[in-house]
RNA sequence: GGCGCGAUAGCAAAGCGGUUAUGCCGCGGCCUGCAAAGCCGUUUAGACCAGUUCGACUCUGGUUCGCGCCUCCA
């Protein structure tokens, strides 16, 4: 029985889907002007775990995930660079697809863009003015009236009263009430612009998302998420905007029943983030680690909990996934249905189901790998093999991990020479002919040799195997 | 200022009112020509102060410290 920590109540509750056996799930993606950051990671790699969990436990999943590719920040950029918006969030949107198929993260079923959906925005604004959810004023822009909704703030907990209080922004003279939101923004110069009933221009940042999530999910859909920064003002704002823009008689209609917030990334026990500018891109990261180790890494905390950044913990990740490669290196596993009723899969099924609990789940994952490595069972590698591929790990034969080099990835510059394999396997044989011989400081001077090229030799009753340090 | 989250061993990170979390590192042993890997064992815990309880890292209250949101942010 899965649950779910909902922010909306605030505790763990016992997931109930809407209509039996189906999940609907929308999350909030990325702006596309620049590169993704391991934050952008995370999202998409905690969503992709929560979905891969939902498809494991037999539900069909119908998983969204938006692209904003019209902004402030965009509009900018674009100028910036001195060139189209498209070619801009063109290129940036490549860049997140090949980020997150390194990270072994399966794309959404559907990736709407905002530009796609400017027609469908307008149609709710409309209907938000319509049912007098939302204002005009007389520059074009449009507003949402937040005092008209009587459950704003019910995600975030805040009360209008406490934000007026704590009232940062400028004071828009067009709007009503300095809390309400802009639904449009009337066109400036040399900006993109749609054509609208309230003169050209083009949509506010929330709005796309109710316009998108209701498109695909319908109005009332089981799971919203994304990163714990949207939960205010964006998600409050999204559930002003759907659930009034789909009230019938005056009462608003339950836009989400589950909505979950990943935990931000951290460097230096600060949020790491564009503006503070202490920031490390997925592709820097994927320079000098394996995309698996970092998936790994995100994995190994509870998606809610703050993830501290750094190389050293990055050592971490790459040490204990090396163990568990380590442990299926001599067996041929193959990938099999799971018997959920076997003790350790039954552990980690109720891992998993407590809302989510990657880290105990990973436990037992060790916990195989020593029953492995101690009773050479093919069956326990098998359900190590099977159980970690639930959470998109381990999906590689292990001498591909434990050989391989992050030079093969596309992103890799030249480093320094490394070995090619046939090599190695000639300084391998060169050294087992000394052992043969006795000649045990040739085998060492070899071994040494080897190991300073990086490459660490562990021989065993079948021969020598070797990694990559 | 308002609202919220957290504090676990050298590092990272979970569960749990009483019985080994787990990984990395360290130490000892086995194995090995020697290593490495692996196996066995093992040292370091629960910010602080009270309270509840037969018993609290786990529940309650307070203190201190850290972090986040309140402005674009995953």
């Amino acid at each position: 029985m899965l649950k779910i920590y909902n922010t909306l109540a605030r505790e763990k509750q016992v997931f109930t889907p809407i209509n039996a056996g189906k999940v609907s799930m929308y999350v909030c993606g990325m702006t596309v002007y620049d590169y993704c950051h391991l934050g952008h990671a995370r999202v998409m790699v905690v969503f992709d775990m929560v979905s891969r969990w939902l498809h494991a436990s037999a539900y069909v999943v119908n998983y969204v995930r938006n692209i904003t590719d019209i902004d402030d920040k965009i509009i900018q950029r674009a100028n910036d660079n001195k060139e189209s918006i498209a070619q801009l969030t063109e290129r940036f949107i490549q860049a997140m697809n090949e980020d997150a198929a390194k990270l072994g993260v399966i794309p959404p079923d559907i990736e709407p863009k905002a530009t796609d959906f400017v027609g469908g925005m307008i149609t709710m604004i409309a209907s938000l003015i319509e049912k007098g959810y939302a204002y005009a004023a007389d520059n074009g822009d449009v507003f949402y009236a937040v005092n008209h909704f009587a459950g704003y703030g019910k995600l975030s907990g805040k009360s209008i009263e406490d934000l007026r209080a704590g009232e940062r922004v400028e004071v828009d003279s067009n709007k009503r009430d300095p809390m309400d939101f802009v639904l449009w923004k009337s066109v400036k110069p040399n900006e993109p612009s749609w054509d609208s009933p309230w003169g050209k221009g083009r949509p506010g940042w929330h709005i796309e998302c109710s316009a998108m999530s209701s498109h695909h999910l319908g109005e009332h859909f089981d799971i919203h998420g994304g990163g714990q920064d949207l939960q205010f003002p964006h998600h409050e704002n999204e559930i002003a905007q759907s659930e009034a823009a789909h009230s019938h008689d005056g009462k608003p209609c339950q836009m989400v029943n589950y909505w979950m917030h990943n935990g931000f990334v951290r460097v230096d026990d600060e949020k790491m983030s564009k503006s503070l500018g202490n920031f490390f891109t997925i592709r820097t990261v994927l320079e000098k680690y394996d995309a698996e180790v970092v998936r790994f890494f995100i994995l190994r905390a509870h998606y809610r909990s703050p993830l501290n950044y750094s190389d050293q913990h990055l050592d971490d990740a790459k040490s204990a996934l090396t163990r568990l490669y380590t442990a299926l290196r001599a067996y041929p596993v193959i990938d099999t249905e799971i018997n959920w009723q076997h003790p350790q899969a039954a552990q980690f099924k109720l891992a998993m189901d407590d809302d989510f609990n990657t880290p105990e789940a990973m436990a037992v994952l060790f916990d195989l790998a020593n029953d492995v490595n101690k009773t050479k069972s093919l069956a326990s590698a098998t359900l190590l093999k099977n159980l970690a591929g639930v959470l998109g790990l381990l999906g590689r034969n292990a001498s591909e991990f434990l050989q391989g080099t992050i030079a093969s990835s596309s992103l890799q510059q030249a480093t320094e020479p490394t070995l090619d394999s046939r090599s190695i396997d000639g300084k391998i044989l060169q050294r087992a002919a000394a052992k043969t011989a006795k000649n045990f400081a040739e085998a060492d001077r070899i071994r040494q040799e080897l190991a300073d090229a990086g490459i660490i030799l562990e021989d065993s009753a079948l021969g020598t195997n070797w990694r990559r340090a």
